[in-house]
DNA sequence: TATGAATGAGCCTTCATTCAT
DNA sequence: AATGAATGAAGGCTCATTCAT
């Protein structure tokens, strides 16, 4: 080996392990590929990580962290913003963090992932990164929507969700969207006009949302415990 | 095998692929596993349809005709429906197909599946499926816009991404939300609930929108050229 | 293939993996080598036996089976016969069972071999196979003792163990005996003659046993539970 | 390392390897267990020892060295002992140094696992271990028959074997034996008690031996030849 | 003297596939 | 029309061993 690679195996093994895992998940990857990728042996990862397992884990710790290193939630917002703004800059670091290109950019592919098929390291996931971003962004909406709306609010839960649905959907359906849409491009530029447009969609939803979460309790005794989320169209 | 079972290899391995490749996806799914649950010899796959990919390729033709004729776009649809609730008609038969239980529920999940890892099948249902309903509901969404917005307009098209994406949402994030918000339920009630939210947050945002694509225009002038969504064909 | 060996795979295969595990044990051996050796395939185990230890399991019953079929412990045995000679086909057949050549050769390998590493199979062997014998021996060696000796007495097992001890010794220790005493040869006349010695000393040890079966209550009583089997030279 | 282990690594590693190889074999135990059990290094066999064999060549040294310092064969006897005490001893001290506990234990075990399964320094095992105890059981058996028997004559032999049989049969069925008999201990006075019956067994059948082993000669007739054991090398 | 890191061979197992009937 | 049997390729993992320090 030469000596500028000595030492660095594992951290090439995350480089690798994470293009190839975000790629293709963590069943469909295989350890041998991603040895080959970082032209390590098949037995280093199972020397540094213990098992295929153990490199996925730690590898989602790795971009977690990073990634929300690189992207904050705050990015590049000016204290005592107005929640629009912060909403923008929600969206737009939640939008580069899985679509971003070069180094940790699969940091938001393979949260996407964890989130559809959830790994046994979903759980540690969820409560350390998941949570605190989930909060954050019920905050946000919370105030847009006005109203003496709180985080906790059922309403507020639901277009939470409306807000990230759009942010992902843009992730995860990149490739029927370069079929239905050519013109979509996601590069720098492609992702900033995204994320201004779901910022301007949801502001203008949560700006003008049907105030009454009333509704909610009122319909909902028809089939009782399951709903949850706020009524339609009324 | 029984006298009354011949002949329905064939239906009953489509049936049992459905149920399996929607849970699991084309890699992670497995012939033996398919043929198990069919009750059928490993090697009826590849006799009726030749190997893993042409089961999977006559399943994915199957399950979209049988889904979409379950649960059409117009589901309990009035003729001459107004905007509104044609857009809540197609979200809710949307979230029906994507997380509906019992037969030909697979319908919905396999096509969330193809769109995020196509597999080569992936250009014809695009073509066969994916295009008329993404031009159905780019119609809806641009007579809830109104102002002249037209179906072919990259605002609309940016619209109806955000009204899809909330859907597909609640059906790939499902294991995490049941972790981040247990009351929200899967069943009849809490799909027709979901589907409701969707509806109204949509039709919020939708009817109070900017009014004009030049707003978006403007803002980007920060960074100039390819601003992906904002610049439609027309 | 050729058309003689279709079919017989299966029995290929525990003929090999009777060879192989009994030499090597199951941990040493490798289902490589076993399907190198029947001509079959790594994946044939598999495919009918599940996986190794399956073989391993499948192969010891066949094993016992085959073994006590062949050479069952009252072998050449007149109707009536004495106890002597009941312990002499006992014993005969308990070699020709370990020592034999040829064709479920194996049989008294495997046994030995799971006495002495118990695999998980060990609950199963015992129950259905050691006990049985272990009863018979013990029937002989209590009417060899005489003297109202039973078959459950402390006594009578621990000579039954003298018995057994002494036919596992002529299998197990074959590689030094055969360095220590180059004459002892293991063929049919060989085997003859050592179980007429292991006869002859069993009989001669067991008509002259000390009668006092006494002296184990008398003396055993200054370490209390832990003995159970009879005293020394007193 | 603290300061107060080093050096010791060596001795250390010995240690670890007694335990595991005399539990598992040669081939089961990992150089990693070893490694693990004495705190060292993977790497630290390869350095003190070669590799895994030299390290179990070292071994096997240390071990009879120091089990035949512990245990040895005339173990609490006090000199001009009879035949019968001498008998007793070798029994009790053989038993010891296999079934005993604590330090040094394995001595006796690895012995025992040399003779089953002989490594390629079997050899210089039986040579320079075997050979001098087996010789030294003859004698006490040749005094034990009487008669003018030798410890060279074929019968001495095979009662001699007949002798060991019994000892390692204790040892090499201990998994069975637990099931077959619960009530036999390997404790300090299970040890003594099974020394006891052993020697009593032995004594019983050698002093009652019929006197002559043309009675084996006689008998072999019918197959002529080659009978093994009855044809000394006298 | 001793070690953390890395390697390549080989293990058991599982897969989609094909064969012969 | 359908199946039990068999196959070869590849998967994750573990092993004894070696390297560079």
């Amino acid at each position: 080996m030469l000596q500028a690679e000595q030492g660095d195996t594992k951290k090439r093994l995350l480089e690798a392990a994470g293009e190839i895992f975000s790629e293709k998940g963590f069943k469909a990857a295989t350890v041998r590929e991603i040895c080959r990728s970082a032209k390590a042996n098949v037995a280093a990862v199972h020397y540094h990580f213990g098992d295929k397992a153990g490199l996925y884990k730690a590898l989602l710790a790795e971009a977690f962290e990073s990634g929300l290193r690189r992207y904050p939630t705050t990015m590049n917002l000016a204290p005592g913003a107005g929640c629009g703004e912060r909403l923008f800059a929600y969206v737009h670091s939640f939008l580069l963090r899985m679509l971003g290109s070069g180094r940790t950019a699969w940091c938001g592919k393979l949260m996407a992932r964890e989130l559809h098929e959830p790994t046994e390291a979903l759980d540690h996931v969820v409560e350390r990164y998941i949570v605190p971003l989930a909060e954050e962004l019920r905050g946000i909406v919370a105030e847009a929507l006005g109203n003496r709306a709180k985080a906790g609010d059922a309403r507020t839960l639901a277009c939470a969700m409306s807000v990230v649905g759009q942010c992902q959907y843009v992730f995860r359906s990149r490739a029927v969207i370069g079929r239905l849409a050519p013109q979509v491009r996601f590069d720098e530029a492609g992702i900033l006009a995204l994320a201004r447009h779901i910022t301007a969609f949801s502001l203008s939803a949560l700006k003008n949302m049907p105030p009454e979460p009333e509704a909610m309790q009122r319909e909902s005794g028809s089939r009782g415990a399951s709903v949850g989320i706020a009524e339609g169209p009324a």
